[in-house]
DNA sequence: CGGCTCCCCGCCAGAAATGGGGAGGCTATA
DNA sequence: TATAGCCTCCCCATTTCTGGCGGGGAGCCG
């Protein structure tokens, strides 16, 4: 198995369309026996693309029934760093649990361990594998193959940043000093006069920084801008 | 090396305290047998903490000539995913250039390689290690052992974020559906006035999801409040 | 040197956001 | 059943933001 999976991270840094990707996912399912794997992803303008195994009535449902919004999975991975296994997670509000039936009336497994992965720009991804076992045998599937599964994840996103890259391109602005400690003071809920008064200058003047920024981020007003600044990166709360 | 390396993992997984993992980033020179290991890292609030075999007269250095800003391992992680060897990046720049010389009297190696960790609530950190090599030899230790340090940094990482959440510890507010769609609108620039137009509700009505999302996410402002939201990964721009 | 960006400051007027107040219906959970 | 949370709507006055005008000095790069 081990040499199989060398192959596929080989195949997949060869990778040049999302065709290939599609095609990977697959072979992993043969080579780790499991149901279904998957790699999603949002991009910084919200765009979401994906390569698996479920079918595309579970991919439908899921859209239609804006699973996206409820889905344990979705919003355990965002707050944490880490992989995590399905049954640690929270399903016991009913819309999860609803969620959960529905999805194994499409033919998922009852198991399932999604590995978060974040990029610049905001960009934030998923590497799920699914299947039906029972609770240890999971566990021990999970241990087993944790780092490999990290390794492959982290190629899966390489391919698809790369891949999004050539199709945009887009140079994140560069701020100036001056700027960013501006944008800084306003994204952590400072009045303009409170900001400009924590930086020795005069409102007006760290007005024109704002506006700066705004301009260079490509935002349609301050708020914007700092949403925009905190998803490119260049800037923390 | 194998074998040393595992154990060393092992014993990260057990650690405690900062300073198991400041010994470790020892233990890894010794492995590697490189000169320096550096492991630091950017959490939400801004706060900086850093384990590694830098001297203590190169961290104050780069604190007190604020080489951060600067910095072009810095510059090119913020904006990557993957890991970079640093002869790969820019150091054409004369800041960057000086930065340069003023490291390598200070102790450290020619070469290095950084690996970028995100995590959520915008943490980030930085991975690296650092040797005195040719180009060449370097890229081959470096394609050694790239998965060996990623696991390594992944390690780190999660060792980091469970001793800052025991400090920390913040729940993350739940907002209603429609405040995060609210918040989303706003978030992406538009006024009051567009976003109820968006959503098919009058602008008072959006107004009282924004002041209630405010409220439940401790903000300010408005703007704050898109900021945190960002930050604590319950909405995407 | 000229051109560039960054840094800093002023005034004005209109547009937009904010912070209170109050009111009703609907659903779900306790 | 009752309480709580969510969704929806309206008015008020005040503060804040936005967009435009003008000015000057410092430093870097070709």
């Amino acid at each position: 198995m081990k040499a199989k999976l060398e192959s596929l991270v080989a195949s997949l840094q060869t990778a040049t369309s999302l065709e290939h990707l599609q095609a990977a996912t697959e072979q992993l399912c043969d080579i780790l026996k499991v149901r279904h794997v998957v790699y999603h992803w949002v991009n910084s303008d919200g765009e979401r693309f994906g390569a698996g195994t479920y079918s595309d009535a579970w991919v439908d449902r899921y859209l239609e029934k804006d699973y996206l919004r409820m889905d344990p999975v979705i919003f355990g991975c965002f707050q944490r760093f880490t992989p995590v296994i399905w049954k640690d997670l929270d399903w016991s509000s009913r819309a999860a649990a609803a969620m959960f039936r529905d999805a194994l009336a499409h033919g998922l497994g009852n198991q399932g361990y999604t590995i978060p992965i974040r990029g610049p720009n905001g960009q934030f991804a998923l590497f799920t594998v699914n299947d039906e076992r029972d609770d240890d045998s999971w566990r021990a599937f999970v241990e087993a193959h944790a780092r490999d599964l990290m390794i492959i994840a982290h190629e899966f996103n390489k391919k698809a940043l790369e891949f999004e890259r050539d199709g945009e391109g887009s140079p994140p602005p560069a701020l100036s000093p001056r700027e960013l400690t501006a944008m800084t003071c306003i994204a952590k809920g400072m009045s303009r006069a409170q900001a400009s008064e924590e930086m020795g200058i005069s409102e007006h003047t760290l007005r024109v920084y704002i506006e700066s920024a705004r301009h260079k981020l490509g935002a349609l007003n301050t708020t914007h801008a700092v949403a925009r600044a905190l998803s490119e990166g260049i800037i923390l709360v």
